[in-house]
DNA sequence: TGGATGTGCAACCCCAGAATTGCACGTCCA
DNA sequence: TGGACGTGCAATTCTGGGGTTGCACATCCA
């Protein structure tokens, strides 16, 4: 976690840079199908030790993507939906975007071919 | 480009390692903003040799995320919002599932509470 | 034709980050 | 209380990818 307020949704890029790595969507799928686990018991599911596991989930808690807290002797990681889909809403808009300008360049060259047969 | 035809729409994977990169991020916005450009042109924009550009654009391409074409002596890209657009649904997607999934989790711990008050 | 301009290819450097190992510290429970 | 279990921290290794340089090849145009 960086020095952002816990439950802040973390920038585009974080969240895009988190999800870049194949291991770390594993540990998104586990989490989401598991609702809570440990980076002991995610490391069991995984041909990976648990300290690889524990640097991926201080990534993805960066991230926003997931949250982890303490129950007793163990951290309990549950998966959180609100930075994934504001980083979808982002992508989306993006490509509408592209979507807008490339309509608007194919017109302005329709127009000139208008001009110049 | 990979060996899969021209015009698929590439994997998610594919498409998330490409824009991790801040600076094929930047890449994609100046190809957005100005519809068609240069690998020589793009370079002269950005802190890096062209031979850089060269080869984000050829990450950027096998993601489908652009197209180039040749025009003479010279190879032009442009954006591809399709691409985007479906890793954009794939993630609102994955986002709904964790957001059915937690409340499926927590309308059985309430269960389960009232049965142990 | 020859120079200027734009690409393509290959070898190389460098470092962030993915992963491991080893050990110390806190917590539960028989 | 002591052992088992889970976590935290530090040092280390090593590969992939971002970046560069240098040169050869193709294309335009005066």
């Amino acid at each position: 976690m960086t020095d952002e307020r816990r439950g802040d949704v973390a920038s585009v890029d974080s969240v895009l840079v988190a999800l870049a790595d194949p291991t770390r969507r594993q540990l998104l799928d586990l989490l989401a199908a598991q609702g809570e686990a440990t980076a002991t018991t995610l490391a069991e599911q995984l041909p990976v030790t648990r300290q690889a596991v524990v640097k991926h989930l201080a990534v993805l808690d960066a991230a926003g993507l997931v949250s982890g807290g303490r129950v007793g002797r163990e951290v309990r990681y549950a998966v959180r939906p609100a930075a994934l889909d504001a980083t979808a809403r982002w992508m989306a808009g993006l490509a509408a975007d592209w979507d807008r300008r490339l309509a608007n360049i194919k017109r302005i060259a329709e127009a000139a071919e208008r001009d110049t047969p």
